[in-house]
DNA sequence: AAAAAAC
């Protein structure tokens, strides 16, 4: 369906031809004896006065008839006025179709109060703008040259333009977002993360008296009751405590990982827990309450079953496609299309152990698996990345690589072929792009064409391929400083935006192309983006640009990429469903992911609500009412609109993120979000995957989601970079063998609490963060470990303490490091 | 149902 208008009416797609510009109906017999149009706006080194103008007055009347073209054009009033528009657009193009665009799109938007609410939000803008003023200046004097500025494309052609660099940082400037999240990560280390803890702790502790008071609420919650229901499911708390057991297991992982000796010292700081426990013996009493749970130990028959499957998850993987014909009608022919035939998956098989370790030990099978600890001591220069591209990863903030750079960096510097897994947020984008820059240099040194120099419209030699336009975007955000760093350019290639940077950028030359697939095909078929000297490819979020609808156009995409050029694949849900791609275009890739690592991170609580649906709206509305910042999903795009507009109405500052969206409205509500201006983000899965913003607390669920993936990415928004968070999520009472089937496939393990309107949310919200805080505290303390005397922390009681021992421990450890 | 193109 036609989204966009057609400002013009006529021919779109040459608006940024330049032989369209000549000979066009822009032209016109008044250009007759000029080899160039000139420029139209004053200030432009090609502004030609007068010469022009009157002519265009001319053109549009009279020369019009004289070329027949005026009963074209007077049938339609509407495009007269118009087409005078579009010679205006030579003097201020930028306004033009601003304008042009909006009208049509308020027409066609049936969802003006949509606009209105854009209306609303542009105050904001307004605001924005005051900060964007040289900008917007700069379009209404010379939308052109802010447009290639903002493309950086004019910079490299012009050698002034380096001078111009400026502007550049300029821009970056107008990113304030961006040099936010530098700052951050610039100051994290300061922060620490735990400092940012720290000061919540100063404020917690009033928590910590909270909790002198917990026994009151426990007592007063009789309204726990629900929730000891789910537990008496998990009778199973014990089970729970089980669960522990569980990690006991997970301590067995270690022991695969064998860091784990480590793990030990865990298994004493779970004498710690025992505290905890206490307090669910408060629990207890409350799952006596709920005799409803029978059900749910039905349920769990049907777990053992899963149990079962999990020796197997190799089996799993292939469970799961089986799996995805159960519950996704569509994908039985997808599925038939060629996995079964991958000879890499086959090679999982093969490896398959029926060690009791789970799935983590058969994913080890198919994948290299680095040890976190390998990766300590290791800087990115051990890893084979210049002096420039590690400077420029320290202005990034990242001073030393995560496991899952130090375990892909020098496999993709050998140009090997990558499968690269690493949970959400453990670094994956520096994972790819550092070495793709780095081995961009080496390439282009071997070919002998190193001049130094940006050659004008030389073709794009790495392309990496996102599936949501703001992860490009972000992409880039991490990627372009460190191209930048070794003289190599870069540019975005998306959708919902004008073409005419795009092309331009890629007209004056770019070296790595970051975009969606959409747009990438789109400049593909009109020849104005050529990928044939394509040598590296990325896909980030690999295993969605598999899934149905992604994946033809991806293979289109690569198929016009250089043959034999290195593929690197990365998720933190990869898994086989990738087959399709590796056996076409892989070869002998290598795998890696980080050992022992799961999605269950300690630093994430996760918590099921079971709620009546009528009630959804203002339990999300009671959730998201606090400080911190939250996330909010929802299924569709009207939802995710209505649950904003319910967040409004209940005083709560919120703005919604979802394809309806047109893309600047997208870009700057996300960007409201990052900067903190609002701290409630209601979006559709467009946000579920790769995004990044610091410090999102809370992830709330208000759909459940359909597929474990999606659950895992949704709920790795949060608990990035080893800070904590909390994922809740809501469900209808029906839904919750569902959503045990599916934590199950995730492997998360969760409390199930039935919730209803007037009970204590936000006390909810401050347990599972107290719980969260107290679980980071012990991973935190297996890395400090050598330093920390264990039993120091078997004393302690207070979990706030603890974590105050922990972090600083951990920051004498550093400075021990440091010094 | 959502995402990804529509200048």
């Amino acid at each position: 369906m036609p989204k966009n208008k057609k400002p013009q009416g006529g021919r779109p797609a040459k608006n940024f031809d330049p032989s369209y510009a000549k000979g066009g109906s822009k032209g016109g017999p008044a250009r007759a004896g000029s080899s160039k149009p000139g420029s139209r706006s004053e200030g432009h080194r090609g502004y030609r006065p007068e010469a022009d103008e009157p002519r265009k007055e001319r053109w549009s009347r009279d020369e019009r008839v004289a070329t027949g073209r005026a009963p074209h054009r007077s049938e339609r009033d509407g495009r007269d006025e118009r087409g005078p528009r579009s010679y205006d657009r030579n003097d201020r193009p930028a306004r033009s179709y601003d304008r042009d665009d909006r009208a049509p799109r308020s027409n066609d938007r049936n969802d003006r109060p949509a606009r209105s609410y854009d209306r609303d939000d542009r105050a904001p803008r307004s605001n924005d703008r005051n900060d964007r003023a040289p900008r917007s200046f700069d379009r209404n004097d010379s939308a052109p040259r802010s447009f290639d500025r903002n493309d950086r494309n004019d910079r490299p052609a012009r050698s002034f333009d380096r001078d111009d660099r400026a502007p550049r940082s300029n821009d970056r400037n107008d990113r304030a977002p961006r040099s936010f999240d530098r700052n951050d990560r610039n100051d994290r280390p300061a922060r620490s993360f735990d400092r940012n803890d720290r000061n919540d702790r100063n404020d917690r502790p009033a928590r910590s008296f909270d909790r002198d008071d917990r026994a009151p609420r426990s007592n007063d919650r009789n309204d726990r009751a629900p929730r000891s229901f789910d537990r008496n499911d998990r009778n199973d708390r014990p089970a729970r405590s089980f669960d522990r057991n569980d990690r006991n297991d997970r301590n067995d992982r270690p022991a695969r990982s064998f860091d784990r000796d480590d793990r030990a010292p865990r298994s004493f700081d779970r004498n710690d827990r025992p505290a905890r426990s206490f307090d669910r013996n408060d629990r207890p009493a409350r799952s006596f309450d709920r005799n409803d749970r029978p059900a749910r130990s039905f349920d769990r028959n049907d777990r053992p079953a899963r149990s079962f499957d999990r020796p197997d998850r190799p089996a799993r993987s292939y469970d799961r496609d089986d799996r995805a014909p159960r519950r996704d009608v569509d994908r039985p022919g997808f599925k038939e299309s060629g996995r079964r035939d991958s000879s890499f998956y086959p090679a999982k098989e093969q490896g398959n152990r029926f060690a009791p370790n789970d799935d983590v030990v058969l994913e080890r099978l198919e994948a290299q698996a680095i040890q976190a600890t390998d990766a300590d001591g290791v800087s990115f220069a051990d890893l084979g990345l210049g002096g420039n591209v590690v400077s420029a990863l320290k202005q990034l903030g990242a001073e030393s690589p995560f496991p899952i750079q130090a375990a892909t960096i020098p496999v993709v510097l050998e140009g090997r072929d990558v499968l690269g897994r690493g949970k959400t947020g453990s670094g994956k984008t520096i994972a790819f792009g550092a070495p793709t820059v780095e081995r961009l240099m080496k390439l282009w040194a071997e070919s002998g064409k190193a001049g130094g120099k940006r050659q004008m419209g030389r073709k794009p030699r790495a392309l990496i391929l996102a599936p949501t336009r703001e992860l490009a975007l972000q992409i880039d955000r991490t990627v372009q400083p460190i191209a930048q760093s070794v003289g190599l350019f870069t540019t975005q290639i998306y959708g919902g935006v004008p073409q005419q940077r795009q092309v331009g950028a890629l007209q004056r030359g770019v070296d790595i192309v970051i975009g969606t697939p959409g747009r990438i095909e789109d400049l593909i078929e009109q020849r104005r983006l050529d990928l044939s000297e394509v040598v590296i490819t990325v896909l980030d979020e690999a295993d969605h640009m598999c899934d149905l609808g992604f994946l033809e156009p991806v293979q289109r995409i690569i198929r016009h990429t250089a043959n034999g050029g290195q593929k690197l694949l990365f998720s933190a849900t990869l898994d086989k469903g990738v087959a399709a791609l590796v056996d076409e275009f892989l070869v002998d890739p290598a795998v890696h992911e980080v050992a022992g690592e799961d999605q269950a991170s300690s630093t994430i609580e996760h918590r099921v609500f079971v709620i009546g649906n009528h009630e959804k709206r203002d339990i999300v509305a009671e959730l998201a009412n606090r400080e911190g910042k939250t996330l909010v999903f929802s299924r569709t795009r009207a939802f995710a609109e209505d649950l904003t507009e319910h967040l409004e109405d209940y005083g709560i500052r919120a703005v919604a993120l979802h394809g309806d969206l047109n893309q600047s409205r997208r870009t700057r509500n996300l960007q409201q979000l990052t900067s903190g201006r609002v701290n409630v983000l209601v979006a559709t899965d467009v946000a579920a995957r790769g995004i990044h913003v610091d410090d999102i607390d809370l992830v709330i669920q208000a759909d459940a989601p359909d597929e474990y993936k999606t659950y895992l990415h949704r709920s790795g928004r949060t608990g990035r970079a080893g800070k904590t968070g909390q994922v809740v999520t809501l469900i209808p009472r029906n839904r919750q063998r569902r959503m045990v089937e599916l934590l199950d496939r995730a492997e998360i393990d969760v409390d199930f609490v039935d919730m209803r309107l007037g009970d204590d949310f936000a006390g909810e919200l401050e347990r599972g963060a107290a719980a969260v805080e107290a679980d980071a505290a012990v991973e935190t303390l297996d890395a400090v470990e050598a330093i920390i005397e264990i039993d120091d922390v078997v004393e302690i009681i207070e979990v706030e303490e603890a974590i105050e021992i922990v972090e600083t421990e951990s920051a004498a450890a550093d400075e021990e490091l440091a010094g």
